[in-house]
DNA sequence: TTGGAATGTCAACAAGGCTGACATAAAATG
DNA sequence: CATTTTATGTCAGCCTTGTTGACATTCCAA
């Protein structure tokens, strides 16, 4: 076969879709996402805290005054599993919990500052890996990567991410 | 100022540079990994096995015959961590371990067919996912991706990456 | 031959997923 | 007003998968 011998038929220009190209996408984000969570976890570590406490504080900090429900749906998670972390998070006076004023059966939570300063030294060393990566790629590379990576979501979560702030275009 | 506030300097052309771009990008990996995964832990779900058993056949069978040590270094996880799985594996015909000819120490570890076929079930729903993907998203945004997502391991797992059968050029 | 290094196994513990059941309070609805 | 639904919190218990510690086997080098 003139294409590689992939097995996967189809002409030169879909030579990015053979299986070994895919298997090694595949591999790509599994060492890529080591990387990506390696930084943070080692901070956490100190804390004795772990991803679910960083997801947590992270999307806190992106949605303050979020519902424990809203935060449930974006996390994905069941809601004994989120209020764990919640209440060590609370305990810890990381996060504060309010009732709400229209409806007083919800919950906005917010950070306090201790739990911004956590947020951000978690932030801070994932996004130096994330900017080192952007950097050495360039632009393109990072337009190609936001692209292949929001084809990849389920279309619910896609609902999640698209729903944040945009950076100004 | 003129580069969109974000409060990160820079010319024009590292406007992708900016804090709230590497936000996006990190809830970009956040959302895609769970899309990444979903469709294999549905599968596993079936079996009574998880992730990890996954990774393992995955890696078992890029590397026909590796060593426990070799896979603990491409799993980076502990020893004791990956024989529990491993143990499952073998125990349920997956996985076969045959004892080092030279080194008696080692275990050489392979798929049976069984394995095999759990295997290809799996990474077909997971090639699957990625194919759309990449489809949707075009040559040059996968390149961009694998460029980005390299950028962002650890050297050591992208020695491990690297080190993988590489398509034809 | 003997001591250390390498390899792999077993035991026990913790984090963080999950389900199920249940309580409370407030809102929505008849 | 009575009832139902919704939002949240909590308890108990299970599973997977990470961890450390202890230990057996095997190899190799002093």
């Amino acid at each position: 076969m003139a294409e590689g011998g992939s097995g996967r038929p189809g002409g030169e220009s879909l030579l990015f879709l053979t299986d070994e190209q895919l298997r090694k996408g595949i591999e790509a984000m599994f060492f890529a996402y080591r990387g990506f969570t390696a930084d943070p976890d080692r901070i956490l570590a100190d804390y004795a805290y772990g991803r679910a406490h960083h997801r947590a504080v992270h999307f806190i900090n992106r949605h303050p005054g979020t519902t424990v429900n809203n935060l449930l749906a974006i996390l994905g998670v069941t809601k004994q599993s989120l209020n764990r972390v919640l209440r060590t998070l609370i305990e810890d006076g990381l996060v504060e919990s309010r009732i709400g004023a229209r409806d007083k059966r919800e919950r906005h939570l917010h950070l306090t500052e201790a739990g911004a300063a956590l947020e951000r030294e978690l932030s801070t060393a994932q996004r130096d890996r994330m900017r080192a990566a952007y950097r050495a790629a360039g632009p393109e590379a990072v337009a190609g990567f936001r692209t292949v990576l929001e084809a990849m979501m389920d279309p619910e979560m896609r609902r999640h991410y698209s729903a944040m702030k945009d950076p100004a275009p």
